[in-house]
DNA sequence: TATGAATGAGCCTTCATTCAT
DNA sequence: CATGAATGAAGGCTCATTCAT
């Protein structure tokens, strides 16, 4: 009589809601960095906030969602036999220039077990690559996959704090700097 | 409309509570970033909020307070004839894993009067140190000062994302990655 | 970092509550004036402050919902052909000795789009029964709906600052002088 | 050996201290009305927070101390034979408009002593000159003096929320008003 | 299962007031 | 007696998280 709720399209949602949530995340996280508040994530969703906790218990296992998509989009330029580093790289930083919170997520948690997954992903995606440019002599056997990934990360971790007209010089000179170090 | 205080040491405790809230920022920016809670800061250091406002009107210029030693002792250090660039970023480092904080003031607020000096102060430093390395064919003249201190910002933005006991790690092979692409 | 939560009555609660807020804000602007703290509502309404900003994000539109009502009562007044405007400052002035906030709201912050649209409506509901008194020779032309607004807010700016005992008789004496001025 | 006291001129400072007090308060007051902060009083009076509050043990003692001045303008206009209500009345809008306070004040705390007695003699000024208008039958003896204070805190309450630039119409609308009740 | 309101803790900031020196 | 720092209690607002429906 006096019920007044909106819509509950029931559970059927389900599946709808996820993608919903993850693609609002991707914005959100996108423009505002990992510490974004959740609810602009649900808001923008247009979900309710017990659905996004049902859906992602916490902040990380939702940028976990978010990052999955970024994450196959490198896999798949890895497994492709003519990918190199630079290509790679660039299309990380590409991702990184959309949300920085792909690379910033990778550093954190790595005792959480999805976590590490991530970061297992994204190693084993550089790792790939970086076999290939060993292999060719164009990066030193030095340089490790940990190493490109630290310094993804670091790069990341500035990206935030860098007024949004500087972040596409910065990755540049970023990028720059870091192949002068891998040169054997 | 209040007034059950509780204690006051008079204005003999002035400075002594400059310099506890100056330590307990130095310890809580070194744990959490300079966006840790102010209020936390009052906290460790025992003093009122109140008080901590009066000494500091705003998170910069406490921030600007705690880095102050910091920047002096690089400061002494480049002054010093044979300082080279590897004893600077020796310190820097040494600093950082003490409190990560420093280094992520100069990229931040850069339009702000104090924030700039910060950053003109690290680019001077850090200038001077490199032009005896330029002099000496250590370093290749493509790398600039600019250049030093996005990576020593790229670094110190990662390291309040690191386990505390994998910073040591991770400062040490930063290093050496930067070193790599110095060499001219 | 926080969820020893005590209690939650559900959505439920959720127009019972907004109820008991307009409520609470009802007696508080009445007894403090539209200042008075709104920290003071939520408890007195026995609510969360985080509901009571989500039913209201600004104290403008707490303000507006709880003289919404108030308002409604004088246009209906206003709309009866028989009324005239001691019938109207009486009933006015029953609200201000109840609840001194709506008068003080028509003259702030004319520019807040909801704050216009309030006065809006009081100085149309002054002007319906004016014009009235004016063809009836009883209220000189000279004065305006405008004149009403400023006599009627000067009258509950003072009222806050007045003994809860004395209010009746100031409101009381204010009238009869303004009603001095009224005449042709 | 480390008491960096920076100045301290002794008792003999204390009358001075008390006048520069009065001035600084009666201009923040009519900036910012009554309730402005009392630091910012000691600030702008040059004095030490303990001073003024050694002074005048309270906001309304201070305040008071201010409008005394003020109202000794009043009395001296009140004693010269040839004062009216107008003139009394332009000069109480005059010093309205340059501090809101004096007014404000006359109404409040009519319980505390030293406010009944500035209440006291602003009622004596208003009766003298009052007394006049009586006699040359241009007041109506209807109109009292209570009448006039009450009329004048009405005013005064209506300031501080009025813009700045509107304030000299608002007075001046208001004396037209409240002249109309005062015609015999 | 989805919804979206409720909750309350936490951080920021401002001030009135006290008190050692 | 002056000084000015210290104190801590408001009050404002935001957000993570829970939970009745």
């Amino acid at each position: 009589m006096s019920t007044p709720a909106k819509a509950n399209r029931g559970p059927s949602a389900g599946p709808e809601n996820r993608r919903a949530l993850i693609a609002a995340a991707r914005e959100i996280f996108g423009e505002g960095g990992v510490d974004a508040p959740l609810s602009a994530v649900a808001k923008r969703a247009g979900v309710g906030q017990g659905s996004l906790y049902r859906h992602f218990p916490d902040r990380a296992s939702l940028a976990l969602a978010v990052f999955g998509d970024a994450i196959v989009e490198l896999e798949d330029l890895a497994a492709s036999p003519e990918a190199d580093l630079a290509g790679l790289l660039e299309l990380i930083a590409r991702q990184m220039l959309v949300s920085v919170g792909l690379i910033q997520l990778t550093l954190t948690d790595t005792a959480d077990a999805q976590g590490a997954s991530v970061r297992g992903r994204m190693l084993a995606v550089l790792g790939v690559v970086l076999e290939r440019e060993w292999a060719g002599g164009r990066v030193d056997r030095e340089i490790s996959a940990d190493d490109l990934l630290l310094l993804l990360s670091m790069l990341a971790g500035v990206l935030p704090r860098t007024p949004l007209g500087e972040r596409e010089a910065v990755v540049r000179r970023a990028l720059e700097l870091f192949w002068r170090s891998f040169a054997s």
